[in-house]
DNA sequence: TCAAAAGTGTTGAGCGTACACCCATGC
DNA sequence: GCATGGGTGTACGCTCAACACTTTTGA
């Protein structure tokens, strides 16, 4: 039956968001091989016939950017025929979501080089990259104000300044800091810490933690998050 | 490069909802072919070399149930390793909405037999099917909410009555009629017709259309739907 | 002492929610 | 005339949005 069709390859494509202090990026590989040699390109590669497509985003991220455990989910598959110039390729993309200051700029596993680009100012890419990149970004300021995702672009611990700011950068809108403060900690899923940032010029700021365990309690009982 | 790698198999498999005046439901076909030979299962097959995902997702449709231009959208893509125990085959799903009284249960061209099940009634699928169903079922009642998608569950001229009927079946949970009234009225997105019911054994209600074309414009506006 | 960010409450407007009765039609 | 769904308004509470000054710390 199946063996009747000729088949298409698949491959595995990875928007990679990072927040440091200025923008919102992704992080971006240089082709070292043809078709698009030179250009860059996000991570991923071919699905291996024994590795769920899960396993081959995870695998393909920690090759070629050194980024392991972290927030990963599916994006949306492309199939258009003409997609990739050498031979039909289906691509299932994948964002995911880092702690910036965490993962500082790796150079790639092999030849081929890795860096951060602003999402304001992403170049031309290889394949339909672009395009999945545009449907990643949506993806993120869509979902972002709904599911409580963002703190996965935050160290473990934060200061309410920086998760205002990273709402900030990812929507595009300045927030009423006591709105947004009164908001926050009305959800009841901030736990606060008996500790202060170490080495700022000004008051230090007190941190908290996202606290998981409470949200899915909460999720359960019909509890909706909300930016 | 990928010719060094064994290809997995590409299907598309379909979840159509459709609404009668009992129940929200969807399509199955009766499997006339190992594996799973008489199991019921969604409508799907593989993709074709030359034809791009959705088109495969159509095609399939209109060959195995013989519904035609419907909204149709990607749902997820699922590659577990063993999902097909013939071999390796990933699925990029698709979930379609179709009225019910539009398309009647038709038969499939080919030999299997297809028929609607209440989606409080799925038997147990071929394989991984009830998973993609129950991804399905989320989205939609997730999807209801926040994008006039229900719509198209029904017939182009419909009741007020009938919308908030879609509504409830599809949420499960019951609706205030005069709230639920106000606010889709309110929205201004419903085109007020000056035609009534026909052949009902009480007062006919007034039949509306969705104006597509204003939720676009208001849509670029910032507008968002909300039920 | 200056710069830079942290932290903190109140008010008014608009929105969501709860709620009950009369109307029109076919049988 | 009865059964069935269609159609309609108000009042209350809550949430959201707007808005400015004092505090702390390091340089």
């Amino acid at each position: 039956m199946s063996t009747t069709y000729k088949k298409p390859g698949v491959t595995v494509d990875c928007v990679v968001f990072g927040l440091d202090e200025e923008d919102l990026k992704i992080i971006l590989i240089e082709r070292g091989l043809e078709p698009f040699k030179g250009r860059w390109a996000l991570p991923g590669g071919f699905v291996h016939i024994d590795e769920s497509l899960e396993a081959a985003a995870m695998r393909e991220l920690r090759e070629e950017t050194g980024v392991e455990n972290v927030f990963l989910e599916q994006l949306y598959t492309f199939g258009d025929v003409d997609r990739d110039p050498r031979e039909r390729v289906i691509s299932v993309a994948y964002y995911a979501l880092v702690n910036l200051s965490g993962h500082k700029i790796k150079a790639a596993t092999d030849a081929r080089s890795a860096a951060w680009f602003s999402v304001d100012d992403i170049p031309k890419l290889a394949f339909d990259h672009n395009r999945i990149f545009d449907v990643a970004l949506k993806r993120l300021r869509g979902k972002v104000r709904y599911e409580p995702i963002g703190f996965e672009l935050l160290p473990e611990k934060f200061t309410l300044g920086q998760l205002q700011r990273m709402y900030e950068k990812i929507l595009e809108q300045d927030i009423d800091k006591r709105n947004f403060r009164k908001k926050i900690l009305g959800m009841e899923l901030l736990k606060e810490l008996d500790e202060v940032q170490m080495d700022v010029a000004h008051r230090a700021a007190r941190l908290y933690k996202f606290d998981e365990r409470k949200y899915r309690q909460l999720k359960e009982k019909g509890f909706n998050f909300e930016i």
